[in-house]
DNA sequence: AATGGCCCTTGCAAAAATACACGCAACTTC
DNA sequence: GAAGTTGCGTGTATTTTTGCAAGGGCCATT
C-alpha cells in the first residue's frame, strides 16, 4: 500500500460524506480529492464509495479504510503532540558521555538533574573512545584536552582541571624527594602507555625525563594514578584528587601549560532543545565549586 | 499532521538508516526522500534524524515516528487485504430491501442463503417508500410494477405474481356471486386507500366498479388481503395466495394485464461482486417454484 | 597517503499533481 | 415551479513535485 496521502483523503471523504467538504479540511481542490479516490478505488478494484448527488456514501470497504483511518489519524496527532512537546519539555533520555576519569564528578550532577527533573532517564555512557554526536550516541558530551573542532558540534568551555606532579609518602620514604628539576632524571616514573600521547603533561615528561625511568605503563588514566598512590613511582595527578587525599606529596608544583581544559559538546541539533539546555545549565551550576 | 505521505517516507528512512535504500524501496529518487524529510522537521520544529556519513539516524522522536509508523504500515496492509479479499469472497453484510408484501417469499430465501455463506450477516428492510441504492442503502432490491429505470441501477425481470379477484366464502354465502361482470358495480370492494394507484389492476377497477361501491380502503397491501379474508367485500390477491388457503372464492379469472411483474435491482457498482451475484443466483434457484 | 565505494546535497529540466473554471444534476425554499 | 444552493464531473493551465546529474564528504581498503 503506497500513497498513504490517498487513504487520508478517502478517510475524510467517508467521515464528512461529501468530496466539497473533505476537500475543505484538507485544504486541496475538490477535483484533487475525487483524483485521490479513482485512484485509489482503481488500485484496490473495489468501489470505497457510492456516488450520488448528495455526496459519497461509503461502502463496507469504505467504512472499514474509515474506522483504520481514524485510529491512524488519532495516532498521528498523539505523535506530532509527543514529538512537539519532546522539544519543549525536559522528558525522555538524557544521554551523557565522558571519558571515565570524570565519572566521580559527572554522576552526583546526574543524580542531582534527575532529582530536579524526574521525567528524563539518564544514561551515562564512558569510553576511551570519542562519542560521536553526529551518529547520535550523545546528548551532550564532556571532552577533555584540544577544543574539539568537529563540525556541526556546539563547544562550551567548561572547567579546567590543574594537573601536578605526585608520589606516595611511601615512595618519598624510599627514594627521597628530588630537589632539583635536575633529579627526576634519577627517579621513577608512571606514565600513559601511549608514548605519544598528546597531553602536555606528558609531553612535558617526555622532554624532561628518560624513557627508561618510566617504569610503570597503562593504558587506563585510573590504573596509573592507583600505582602512583601505591607508590610505584612519580606522576601526574590531579591537584583535587591528590589534595583530598592526604597522603601525598607534591614533587613539582602544577605548570600553567599543564591544565587540561575540559569542553561541554552538544550536536547542533539537539543542543537548542529544553533538555540539553536544562542539563547544561544544571551542570555548570552544580559543578560550580567541585572541579577547579 | 497533513501529509501522511512524509511520513511514510521518514517511516522507511528510520527504518532502513540509509536515504538511498528508502528511495530504492519506497521506489523514489534519493532527493524525493530528503525533502521529505526535510519538509517535515521544518512542520514539526524537530530532528527526526541526525546526518552523517554512513545515513540517517533516527533521534528520539524519529524512533517514536518509526514505532507508530510501523504499526501503521501493519495496519493499512490488513486494511487492503480485506478490502481486496471482500470483493472475490461472500462474506459480510448482504443487505436486501423490498415491499413487505414480499417478506414470505424472501424470508425463506435469505435464511436458505446464510445457510450457504455462514460468513454473511443478512438484513433485510422493507418499507413503503423506494431505497436508494445509490446512497448505499441497499445491495440488492426487489421491486414490484413498472420497470426501475434509475440510472446506474442493474435491473434484472424476475418472476411476476398473478393476480386475481376474491372474495371470502363468508361473503359469498352472504352476497352471492357476481355472474357477469356488470353485476360488479353492485357488490362491495376493498381496494388502495390511494386511489391514483399505479397499479394495472386498481386501474381496472376504478375503470369497471362506482368508487362508492369500494367500501373499504386502506394503505397497507396486507390490511387489504386481511379485509377480503374477512369478508369486507371484494378485492385483489395473488393467485398464490388465494389458493393456498381453502376458503376463497374467484370472482374474475386473473387477467393478463393484471400481471405484476418483479424486478431484482442492484446498483452497478455493487452488481458484479461476489457477494451480490452469489445471493441473486441462490435467490433464483431458491424461488424458482416459489412464486409464479 | 591514495583510491574506490557509498551516501548525501543541490541546481535545473521534465513530469506529475493540482487548481481553476465551467457544466450539470438534484434538492430546497419561497 | 423558479430561483438559489449544494455537490459532483471534466478539460485546460499552472504550480508543485520529482528525477537527473554533477559535486563533495566520509570511510575503508590498498
Amino acid at each position: 500500500m503506497d500513497n498513504w496521502d490517498e487513504i487520508r483523503t478517502a478517510f475524510q471523504v467517508a467521515r464528512l460524506g461529501t468530496v466539497s467538504g473533505a476537500a475543505d479540511v484538507l485544504g486541496v481542490h475538490h477535483a484533487t480529492v475525487i483524483r485521490h479516490i479513482d485512484a485509489l478505488e482503481t488500485r484496490l478494484g473495489v468501489k470505497l464509495f457510492q456516488r450520488h448527488a448528495r455526496g459519497y456514501t461509503a461502502t463496507e470497504a469504505g467504512e472499514d479504510l474509515l474506522r483504520v483511518a481514524q485510529a491512524t489519524d488519532d495516532q498521528f496527532n498523539q505523535l506530532v503532540g509527543r514529538i512537539k512537546g519532546r522539544g519543549a519539555s525536559v522528558s525522555g533520555e538524557l544521554l551523557v558521555t565522558s571519558l571515565i576519569n570524570f565519572a566521580p564528578a559527572i554522576v552526583p550532577a546526574l543524580k542531582s538533574f534527575r532529582d530536579a527533573y524526574p521525567d528524563v532517564i539518564v544514561r551515562y555512557l564512558t569510553d576511551d573512545r570519542v562519542f560521536r554526536l553526529e551518529y547520535g550516541e550523545a546528548h551532550v558530551a564532556l571532552r577533555a584536552g584540544g577544543r574539539p573542532n568537529e563540525p556541526d558540534n556546539v563547544v562550551q568551555e567548561f572547567k579546567h582541571v590543574s594537573i601536578g606532579l605526585y608520589a606516595a609518602q611511601s615512595y618519598v620514604d624510599k627514594y627521597g624527594q628530588p630537589a632539583s628539576p635536575e633529579e627526576l632524571k634519577t627517579h621513577q616514573f608512571v606514565s600513559h602507555e601511549n608514548a605519544e600521547s598528546r597531553a602536555p603533561f606528558y609531553a612535558w615528561l617526555r622532554a624532561n625525563v628518560p624513557a627508561e625511568q618510566i617504569v610503570f605503563r597503562s593504558s587506563d588514566q585510573r590504573v596509573l594514578e592507583e600505582a602512583v598512590i601505591e607508590g610505584a613511582g612519580i606522576g601526574f595527578m590531579s591537584v583535587r584528587e591528590a589534595t583530598s587525599r592526604g597522603d601525598m606529596v607534591e614533587i613539582m608544583p602544577p605548570l600553567e601549560d599543564w591544565r587540561v581544559p575540559l569542553w561541554l559538546v552538544t550536536h547542533v541539533d539537539l543542543h537548542r532543545t529544553a533538555k540539553v539546555q536544562a542539563f547544561l545549565k544544571h551542570l555548570k551550576e552544580y559543578t560550580a565549586e567541585l572541579i577547579s
